[in-house]
DNA sequence: TAGATTGTTAATCGATTAACAATC
DNA sequence: TAGATTGTTAATCGATTAACAATC
């Protein structure tokens, strides 16, 4: 049996990646754990001992060389192919999400939107058409979609949530202010800024 | 000398004063650990620790008055106030979170805009006018804003916080894919989707 | 009173860091 | 070779959980 990779980790392995893509962009071919650290804000130890649940990546004496490292990390999150992504929800926020150009590069396209509005259902938001919430688990089916974002008000969240977990979405990055019950196997990441704000006002007098 | 009460508790202190909002907005007037923690996904016993080092707010046999506990949170936050923000940025995002209704109902509100796309400068977000980055330093200051939102590409980013700084603000909420580099004093969150995309990903085939 | 739930202590669990042999 | 840096182990540190006396 595979040892079980603490989660944190999963969740740091994104953040190593965006740096070295950056990192390549500067021109640079090898870096080493202190540099990453450094620039990360992260100690060199715990860089390495994170790659080492994976493999051996890097060379004593040299560090990593960065291209490789990339695509390492990447077959690992599962990158070394793009994932069509749906959006619920055409409101301010949905709309800006798929405008977003921020994942194009990172491995994922918003491909549908859906909406139950219906003076937004036929809209087009870049050159993607809003369709209703009605087609939705027929359509997620159909394409074998298995991420999304959930971009509508708390109080359809839950509701919308449960639609998409029945059309066999496994991945659900959350925007609305509640935490969202799914089954065991699907995965939920939430962003609320509020509550960072309010995080760091503890700090301020 | 006040205990040093650990970042990862504070940050768990919003998604209680959030789940508390959304109980009073159910009817509910008390609530205990177990009802609380069962909500939030969270153990009973890790909630009345986090709340043990802000003091006692309950009572044995019934639990917590939620009015109360979310008073007390939002003093402990430093929400008995209402925070300005400053936004930095108007492309997509930056409107979208100027137009997001959230921030509001939880002790913030953007009052200022700033780009440095002529284009922008002068035009409206909902009903505050986008200003210049030139007088951003100058307003800030003036204003006494403590808190920002860099929504603005990543090449722009640094220079962008380096000035908010200079001018003051002490908490910054970043959009910008990259890692800010801030002072001593200085508090940023980071808010990156293709990151918690990236980490759902690893568990998906 | 009996039942429920807090606040707190001690035990456990897990994550981070320090240190260093291996080796490029 | 000498210097640098990895990968890994053991030590440390910190966070979570279990358990229960206190008490409403």
């Amino acid at each position: 049996m595979t040892p079980e990779i603490p989660d944190i980790v999963i969740g740091r392995l994104p953040i190593y990646l965006r740096e070295l893509t950056l990192l390549r962009e500067e021109g640079y071919e090898v870096t080493s754990s202190h540099e990453l650290g450094q620039r990360l804000g992260i100690s060199s130890a715990q860089i390495r001992k994170d790659l080492s649940w994976f493999g051996p990546f890097g060379k004593q004496g040299t560090g990593y060389a960065i291209a490789y490292l990339q695509e390492q990390l990447k077959k690992i999150l599962h990158l070394d192919r793009e994932w069509q992504v749906a959006l619920v929800g055409a409101g301010d926020l949905g709309r800006a999400l798929a405008r977003y150009g921020g994942f194009a590069h990172r491995g994922f396209r918003i491909t549908r939107i859906f909406d139950n509005d219906p003076a937004k259902i036929g809209s087009y938001v870049g050159n993607i058409k809003v369709l209703s919430v009605r087609v939705m688990k027929e359509e997620i089916e159909r394409i074998g979609i298995q991420v999304a974002m959930v971009a509508v008000p708390a109080a359809a969240a839950q509701q919308v949530t449960d639609a998409l977990v029945e059309a066999g979405v496994r991945a659900i990055l959350n925007y609305a202010p509640i935490v969202l019950a799914v089954p065991e196997g699907v995965h939920v990441q939430h962003i609320d800024p509020a509550a960072h704000l309010q995080h760091m006002t503890y700090y301020l007098g």
